[in-house]
DNA sequence: ATTAATCTTGACCGTTCGGTCAGGTTTATT
DNA sequence: AATAAACCTGACCGAACGGTCAAGATTAAT
């Protein structure tokens, strides 16, 4: 009986996944994040992640039945990633603080893991059908505390007036947009990707931006 | 000699292409954007295509020959649009003018638009391979322009120094957010997409933000 | 009215897709 | 050492893909 992990309960070692289990999903996972983010859903297909992986096509389906299945895990693992981020926003106490600190992370991540930052961007644009659940429960719950969060500011008169949804968009689109459309802003920059001071650059002036927009600054 | 345009040159009245050549294109090219939209260009597939045109595939093929070229004309018409949007930034002298025109009329072609945005990402984010040339010459051509224009703003002193190249992508993700990300924004608002209101103040937010963040009010 | 050009379409083709499976190999348990 | 559990994989399958084609129907030109 493949893939039946109650089997693993019955011996004190086996609380643990075995090691080879634990190593070629790794493997497979890490492989799926290229392959999908490449080519999108429908475009990668279990030959190309197999051989991306190093393993026969049969042994990706002996570790994940379906490409459905492989599919929801590689989201689940950035949907994750994606309310980590938040951590430096919940941790400050000061809007400028807070804020900044939101953008910068999201910013590191588009920098640093583009892969997943597609990987999400493609399945939003198909509709989320996938995750349509987790958009309007995890995702919305997490929403609606950093709106309070932010309303509390603006009643307090840290901020000036608006509304925080639209902030949070604005947001996400702008941090996410350099992991998503980065083959466009490299066109637009002789064939380069942008270096490591560009991006600083970027990162700075999109901080800046952002909050001097919202009246946080000056 | 199927799709050999030379005949139509021979008699005056073929001067132009026949009217069930204009028609069927039409027809076919509205069901591919549908179709290419919702699926993406792996997903879609000239059956989908075909059925949503209410014509034979046979029949699709008798008009472009091969998926790609229909793909092809799809991506060309939504780059005419994009450029045009430009007009407004270049009609206007004043930067305040011609940045809040521009926003604009980029939220409403989001709004209007959708799905040609989505394709448009989504070929982005596959790495552009079909649209590579396009990117580097004409819209980098295009883009150039712009941010001479906006350098000579900043030497004048009308708004602060910064990175006009950043400025722009900062607009362009912001604006085309709301169109490829509409299916996260809605499941965050109640699963309803937003109301003419909703977006109205959207969009004006997102022109106050971005013109206030770089110092051209207030 | 005749001819030629254009348009239409069901049937078909080779290829590739996700997925299956039987049977062998390796690893863990006793 | 023996047994069981877990892992591995080449060969295979039905379905769906993009694309082709021949033959008939319609439209335009003379």
């Amino acid at each position: 009986m493949k893939n039946d992990l109650s089997k693993y309960k019955k011996t004190a070692k086996s609380v643990r996944k075995n090691q080879i289990r634990i190593n070629n999903e790794r493997r497979i996972l890490a492989a799926a994040v290229k392959i999908f983010a490449g080519y999108g859903y429908q475009g990668a297909t279990m030959r190309k992640i197999a051989e991306e992986a190093g393993l026969p096509k049969a042994n990706l389906h002996y570790y994940f039945q379906t490409k459905e299945q492989l599919y929801r895990q590689v989201l689940d693992g950035i949907f994750k990633d994606w309310l980590a981020a938040a951590n430096t926003f919940d941790e400050c106490k000061e809007p400028v603080e807070a804020l900044r600190g939101y953008i910068e992370t999201k910013m590191d991540l588009s920098r640093k893991r583009p892969l997943e930052s597609r990987i999400w961007a493609e399945e939003i644009l198909r509709g989320a059908p996938l995750i349509q659940d987790q958009l309007e429960q995890t995702l919305a719950a997490w929403l609606d505390t950093r709106v309070k969060r932010i309303t509390d500011w603006i009643n307090k008169g840290t901020i000036q007036s608006m509304n925080p949804r639209i902030l949070m968009y604005m947001i996400w689109a702008v941090t996410q947009h350099f992991a998503d459309f980065e083959s466009q802003i490299r066109a637009l920059n002789q064939q380069q990707n942008l270096s490591d001071e560009q991006f600083a650059e970027a990162k700075k002036q999109v901080v800046q931006t952002i909050l001097k927009g919202i009246g946080a600054l000056d």
